[in-house]
DNA sequence: GTCTATACATGGATAGAC
DNA sequence: GTCTATCCATGTATAGAC
């Protein structure tokens, strides 16, 4: 048993949020672990396996910190409040920044994709079950392909991270104004079936709007 | 002139765009370029200089490329349009992906956040002078902030980016996710005065959403 | 399983010739 | 301004003692 397997997955975690995907490597991530260097390559072969590794445990654990707070959601406005409780708490502890360096990392280092791919992963189905739960029935779900906008949000959360980082003060701007959006598409949620009818004839017009994809 | 400066600059892009932020250096930059590596150092000092040179380069050259097509936009239809073929044509030059390494690699080294922030808000202001364009005198105007809107859009387009990295097929589900909801916004801004009212009393009440900020 | 020691490669940075 | 050569720090990975 031993541990130092755990500590070396922590400590890869710490030494990412503190270093970033450029700045990791054996000895860093052995001196946040408190262990020796060679047990790096001893238990997981090579640093990017232990990333790897770090990165599919790191976001089970912080999955299943939230999936009883998650399944308790019924509304989308309870929904909107759960998610920036959410992002203050992840983003301040660095579990975000974490995996924005992973996926940062993926982006030329395929061994690092499956494992990120995942780690997202499991954020992602978290929001489409309480998504298709909470959306069940609404005009909304009628029109949006909640999976899809799952994953946007997922993304989303991503990116806003990053800008975080380099503008703190926009990053609230902009969280704020996402915050009325939302309050926007909750109203229409919301609305007398009178209006909705309205907003129902005018899609089946145009559809989507028929993008570069 | 030499044109060795310009040479370096765009070698730094490539070489963010092939090896990430976690493989840049001064030898596989020069040899991007196509130049000796000791003249990194003579004509930018150090790495991180040059990276944050070319970050604020590629920037402004990136949005002169777009600014009249910007300019020449007028309805949101018209702006969601052209967001999905910049986003395409960005993405597929690597030209999101440098920012998103430049970004990650800001989080952990305070040397790269000025020139990051500084390349991110070229782009926010020209999406923010857009939406103020399009959207003057719409409802959207009036209960959304545009400036942090704006903001929102250009971190959510590197989340994407990022995503799409290890996930493309995830990544098109989002962006037709995002199509869809963005014509359900356009919807309403184009709804009947009656059925905007009903929307305006709804949001009066509840005002935002008043999450965790 | 863990430690020390070490090999070998890569990267940042500078000196000095041209 | 550019190139070669080089120093030194850091990083990966392994061997072998404990």
């Amino acid at each position: 048993m031993s541990g130092t397997r755990e500590k070396l997955l922590a400590g890869a975690l710490r030494a990412l949020a503190e270093h970033g995907i450029a700045g990791v490597s054996a000895r860093t991530v052995a001196a946040a672990a408190g262990v020796n260097q060679a047990l790096v390559f001893y238990h997981f072969g090579s640093v990017d396996e232990l990333l790897a590794t770090a990165c599919r445990h790191g976001a089970e654990q912080r999955v299943a910190h939230y999936r009883d707070r998650l399944a308790q959601v019924r509304t989308l406005s309870e929904l909107l409040a759960l998610a920036w409780e959410l992002h203050a708490e992840e983003s301040a502890a660095g579990h975000v920044a974490v995996l924005a360096q992973l996926l940062a990392g993926a982006q030329t280092q395929p061994r690092l994709v499956p494992a990120t791919a995942t780690g997202l992963g499991l954020w992602v189905e978290e929001i489409e079950q309480v998504l298709n739960r909470v959306l069940a029935g609404s005009p909304l779900a009628e029109f949006v392909d909640l999976a899809g906008l799952a994953r946007a949000v997922a993304a989303g959360f991503v990116g806003l991270e990053l800008y975080e980082g380099v503008d703190r003060d926009g990053a609230e701007r902009a969280l704020a104004a996402l915050d009325q959006l939302a309050g926007l598409v909750t109203a229409l949620d919301e609305l007398g079936p009178v209006a909705q009818r309205a907003v129902r004839a005018r899609l089946r017009r145009g559809g989507g709007l028929g993008g570069g994809l």
